[in-house]
DNA sequence: GAATTCGCTGGTCAATTGAACAGCGAATTC
DNA sequence: GAATTCGCTGTTCAATTGACCAGCGAATTC
């Protein structure tokens, strides 16, 4: 039901989610306090712990949250695309995924500090959210099966990495990577790169 | 002078750092602990704590290291290649930097986690170790000025993200990266990648 | 319009954190 | 061989951490 309560209440969560993503990718899982959540997203230490009983879910809400918006670009994308021949669809694919990936910084910042070591959240995330993404990469690319691997994490890393240290890039080359021009010419860069 | 406690003394160094370097690179900065460091260097808190006298030493001492051996690997590689033609050279230059993420995941992984955003750590790592390496990358590639931060950074994280999320990889393809199979196939990919 | 739900607050808890401290005792220096 | 250095230990401290709890009061339901 749409009551007042039910919409202020989802506008408090998604603030709180907001602020979690910002957190954990800037801190890591460990690094965060729920207090630094909650006072990013104006709220209390036990309102955060009202809507999310433990860090761990808070983290997974944020994991849901950035998976989520991944699912919508990738959707749109492939409705686009439907029409084009295979070749530049893919040249677009990879476009598309390096904007994502400029506007979502804090995706594969998240997907960077879970892979590290074996723990819950990674077996969580992989086989929640990472796996049905994989079999489509699988079943959209003809590479031979043992190379799929590889080209999935070059693809992903090559795409991410100048935006997920903006901060550290700056200051080494002087290029703000969070330009439109920078994001256009870095997309333009891996989609050559990765054509055939 | 090399008496017998000051060799007692680097080895117990060598052996909090090597510690140091694991868990940060684990658990970013934030999520180490330094009794964790320490039980894993199998040494007692306050022997850390008397070595390195905070957590910030610590973690720059584990940079230290870390970019040591980078500087070895490149050192190596220049003096090797110096009668190869600079075509052959190049791709034996990236084959070495993604054998050198394989052996060494936890170098890309300090960067990535402080590159996140504006923090000393990341300026201290920029100014001290990253600015050398940029300035070498730079004068040896041939790319036009504005493309040469995108190449950097998509050639490092295309070499080193495999790698550097070994575990979630493992889970999610079924490929052990950690292998020299996997190694050497990872190496051509790049290769190839980034020729010309 | 009375009863009840529920989003939210302030306070508290034990556990963990980085750091500091006074001492011990074997290795070094004189 | 006496004096001193110094690598190392055990303990302690204030601060921060994630989580819990008893209530309040406006919005909802009856």
């Amino acid at each position: 039901m749409e009551t007042r309560r039910n919409r202020q209440r989802e506008a408090t969560r998604r603030r709180l989610v907001r602020a979690a993503i910002q957190v954990f990718s800037e801190l890591g899982f460990g690094g965060a306090s729920t207090r630094e959540v909650a006072r990013r997203a104006r709220a209390s230490q036990s309102l955060l712990t009202y809507h999310f009983p433990s860090k761990e879910l808070l983290w997974q809400a944020a994991a849901d949250d950035l998976f989520g918006r991944l699912r919508v670009e990738f959707d749109r994308a492939r409705e686009m695309g439907s029409d084009i021949p295979p070749r530049a669809r893919e040249r677009e694919m990879a476009r598309q995924l390096v904007r994502f990936s400029a506007r979502n910084p804090e995706f594969f910042r998240f997907l960077l500090e879970v892979g590290r070591s074996q723990n819950e959240r990674m077996e969580w995330l992989v086989d929640t959210h990472l796996t049905p993404i994989y079999r489509e990469f699988t079943a959209s690319r003809d590479e031979p099966p043992e190379l799929l691997a590889h080209v999935f994490y070059a693809i992903a890393g090559a795409s991410s990495t100048l935006f997920s240290v903006a901060a550290e890039c700056e200051r080494l080359t002087g290029l703000d990577p969070t330009t439109e021009e920078a994001i256009e010419t870095h997309a333009e860069l891996i989609a050559r790169l990765f054509e055939r």
